[in-house]
DNA sequence: TTGTATGCGTTATCAC
DNA sequence: GTGATAACGCATACAA
């Protein structure tokens, strides 16, 4: 038990906060507030087993002070060259490593960008990705990936991490669920630039990156059509996805403009999982008049069809054209090959990559939903060239 | 210009820091201290057009302090049922989104494990990553990726920013120019738990996730010999690299143990680009004597054989077998079908997962470089069936 | 050129 | 049940 310095009473004081790593004591018989250095629990520095050293150390071993040493390690003008070494050299001595998470948070900037994917299952994302990555860590950023795997409530909570973690900026591809919004109008409320890619929508006022899937879908069919083929099936993906219904707009475009009828019975809406395609696909190839070529919205429900003509006995490109959508590896070696569109996924990447540190920079204003759009590419391989 | 309240004087007033949030002054007349509301510029609070609202704009509103705002937004016991509800509405009412910086800051943990990879290219990474996140994230643990793009100066430069963000373990998988290792062993030093996957070294006492690649290798040099071929060539991969090593020595041993003497000018050993993979591919192709069967260290480089055996007319798997290694998805449709060792991605992603999670949660000491070895599985195809 | 003091947004300790 | 206030580690405006 203490006694008041000033007026000596004992069981009058009290603890009354911190001052310096010293304990701050106050008597309340004469309200005289004093400070006693504490002395077996130096409070906290140096307290838990694992302390990482930080500029404070560095300031005291160097005798300098702390702003001293933040100033060095950012390597300010200003400074006198010897302390300045002598700091440095002092840093590497203790091992000093910079914590990101306090510059982060005085700065309330993390030089760190997010991206949510909504799966890794087929080499797009991963691409995109890549292209992201190089541009990214070209202009001194980090990026954090994240992955929704097709769940809305993965994504929204995907999101809200991205926020709590005070990301500077969003690049994100959307599930196949989302169908709301408000998770990304967030972004747009509080100012934190987000650009879309791929699996966009036109709910949100952001800039969107994507292919002109249109013109593919259109080439990829009038492709079909031109080498013969009549009875154009399209498999096509979710409805709900504007990817999916581009491409089948194309596809509808593409066989008016030719004059081929589109019978309703060889037009398929649905998902894309791999099980889907092998029912859509033999629900096709099963009907009395089945078609003489399929679209395909992807390339897995491409492969799909193919192996189900060939366990039929169906031959791809003779009996059965088939084209699909986005070059996957597997395409090229696959029976005859199969004819795909080409997506420039790095450039897909690169070029999200390049707006939303253009907006950072700017602090670009939201456009109104720009658009842009890269170019696909047709690559044609046995299954869509029929030998006549 | 401001006069001085006590001596009236002006001119003689300058600043003097600030004390709760007003600005203070002295006069250098009188000596005098005193402090103004910034009535214009309230310093900072509510300053920057982009302030995100905070736990103190909360007990503002509601009339709390902060500390009560905090415990009712972490459902704290203690606390009033109805301030609590007042708080949770008001936090919703002002979009409160919770600053993770701060956060971790305060409690030294990020709740984010890191994990770099060298590569995108094949499919491997991906699915580890798949598997490493879905059992994180059922944690309630996020996963930054980071991307070494196979050179060790950026790998380096990843284990730092990893660091700097204090994410609270690391998955690493190494590049293929990693031969130094103080950046992994600054992790054992502070005792941040580490697991490495895959590209593996023995350098780092750290946890190990690998496949059995010495077995797996045997087995698939073994299955070439039962399958008649009998002057096996190996197109290895980096020595550096441990898995290259391992296949490589499963890959002697099968011969060794079948009296298949090993014919070093057909044993290469190099790295794994596609390039160099036709570079030693059109060498051992060209070979006065040719070997009749190839394992290579991967699927990319076994497809590069069998593509160039074809425009040579050389016939596979009559005239060459081919062995690849870890099931890429184009080499169950490439020419009569690859055979290759298929590896549990998933699984090893899932593994190292929850290994690093018990070493936090443990705080289980660093192993003397325990392994944890899974199992691969030979997929046989038509590239080493020879018709007899 | 260097030091002082304050703030970034939280949590946690302790007094009440 | 609630309120002060000290950390967490760093940057920085001002003062010196």
């Amino acid at each position: 038990m203490i006694g008041c310095p000033k007026c000596a009473q004992v069981g009058t004081i009290m603890k009354a906060g911190y001052v310096r790593n010293k304990q701050r004591y106050v008597c309340k018989a004469c309200n005289y507030f004093f400070t006693i250095a504490s002395t077996e629990e130096p409070h906290k520095r140096q307290k838990s087993r694992r302390h990482q050293t930080t500029i404070i150390d560095i300031a005291k071993s160097v005798g300098v002070s702390n702003s001293t040493v933040s100033r060095a390690l950012h390597g300010h003008a200003d400074i006198n060259p010897e302390t300045r070494q002598a700091i440095l050299d002092m840093a590497a001595q203790l091992d000093y490593q910079p914590n990101q998470l306090a510059y982060n948070l005085v700065k309330s900037r993390t030089n760190t960008i997010g991206m949510i994917v909504p799966e890794f299952h087929n080499r797009f994302f991963p691409n995109v990705i890549m292209g992201a990555h190089q541009v990214l860590t070209e202009q001194g950023y980090n990026l954090t990936i994240m992955q929704s795997n097709e769940s809305f409530a993965v994504e929204v909570a995907n999101t809200k991490a991205m926020l709590a973690n005070r990301i500077d900026g969003l690049l994100i591809s959307l599930t196949q669920e989302t169908n709301s919004f408000e998770h990304l109008q967030v972004f747009e409320k509080r100012g934190i630039p987000l650009v879309l890619f791929n699996r966009v929508c036109d709910d949100v006022h952001a800039p969107k990156v994507v292919v002109n899937d249109f013109e593919a879908a259109f080439m990829a069919v009038e492709h079909l059509i031109k080498n013969g083929y009549e009875r154009i099936a399209h498999l096509g993906g979710p409805l709900n996805l504007l990817v999916s219904r581009e491409r089948m707009k194309g596809y509808r475009a593409a066989m008016e403009k030719y004059g081929k009828p589109v019978e309703e019975e060889l037009v398929i809406q649905g998902m894309l999982s791999q099980q889907k395609a092998r029912i859509y696909g033999k629900y096709l190839l099963d009907l009395e008049n089945r078609p003489d070529a399929i679209f395909a919205v992807n390339d897995s429900a491409a492969i799909e069809i193919m192996l189900m003509a060939k366990e039929k006995g169906i031959r791809v490109p003779d009996e059965l054209g088939v084209v699909g959508f986005s070059d996957n590896p597997e395409s090229a070696y696959i029976g005859p090959g199969l004819t795909t569109v080409r997506q420039p996924t790095i450039e897909i990447g690169k070029t999200t990559a390049r707006w939303i540190l253009q907006m950072i920079d700017d602090e670009e204003e939201f456009s109104d939903g720009e658009e842009r759009i890269l170019k696909t590419e047709l690559i044609v391989r046995g299954s869509s060239l029929r030998h006549r």
